[in-house]
DNA sequence: GCCAGATAATTAGTTTGACTAACTAAATAT
DNA sequence: ATATTTAGTTAGTCAAACTAATTATCTGGC
């Protein structure tokens, strides 16, 4: 009989987001980049361009910190900082191209290990699966 | 129509456990404990009494920065060293009543807030996150 | 049109947590 | 008895987080 009271899928559901994810991690040391930058780095990519604070809130640190994450991408030649023409005040931060093949890369590696493990699984249980991730891409959106 | 192929599975359980922690992840600033301690707490809490080196490996640090983790623990009132009396080189890190029920009700504030969300799913999406949650616990513990 | 206040980014300085290297003490192997 | 390994700590460095303060620019009210 499967469980169904909301306290306790929370909690299973927490467990399982945090081990999960302590599995694949391990992918992330071969790119050679720091999780912070790596981190920037995906929103950059799967965001598209955007200014500094924007990418500050987006995770959740200030302003200069983010400041110097994005100088540290700058200096590895994964991002570019260009002025906004409309507000002078405002930089826009972009991924190089460089930057997108290091992600792609480092992606294809961390799904790669989690592709693995999805694949034994039976097809019904990759479809609940699927069905799970949208379900709870939803719970992470609320508010 | 849903998806069933393993990369695409891999990729969206990816993003959504990302995005799921990050949401609760805000529940864990009102306990003034920094979120490298209270991982260490939580190991501490949910597996009972290790040696220093052990709760390194299992966060995944060298023993001199859980040793640093541990002594500021200890400052804190939350954990305590004792000596093992079968090997005098090694401790015992345990912790204590304060700090049980500083993880309890830390623990309590994140679930609060993810159960507040899964509460407004139906009956049927509940048991399928039950089931899920199941599954990428598996997933997570391959090999 | 200008000034006051708000906003964007950076700079400076501090704290925390990660590392390596080097050390002490204890246990184990030769 | 000596050598090696293991457990933990100390010292020193670095990255990444914060707050406070600075500079530049923008915007609304007069």
């Amino acid at each position: 009989m499967p469980k169904s009271d909301a306290l306790e899928i929370a909690a299973g559901l927490h467990t399982a987001a945090i081990r999960l994810l302590r599995a694949v991690r391990v992918a992330d040391d071969e790119t050679g980049v720091s999780a912070p930058k790596l981190s920037a780095l995906s929103v950059l990519t799967f965001g598209g361009p955007t200014s500094l604070s924007a990418l500050a809130r987006a995770e959740q640190v200030t302003a200069p910190t983010m400041s110097k994450l994005v100088a540290g991408l700058e200096a590895e030649g994964l991002a570019v900082k260009r002025a906004d023409r409309a507000d002078k005040r405002s930089v826009r931060v972009e991924v190089t191209a460089r930057g997108r093949a290091l992600m792609e890369a480092g992606r294809k590696r961390r799904l790669a290990l989690l592709q693995a493990r999805v694949a034994s699984l039976s097809a019904s249980e990759r479809a609940l699966l699927g069905q799970a991730a949208a379900l709870m891409l939803r719970l992470a959106e609320k508010q």
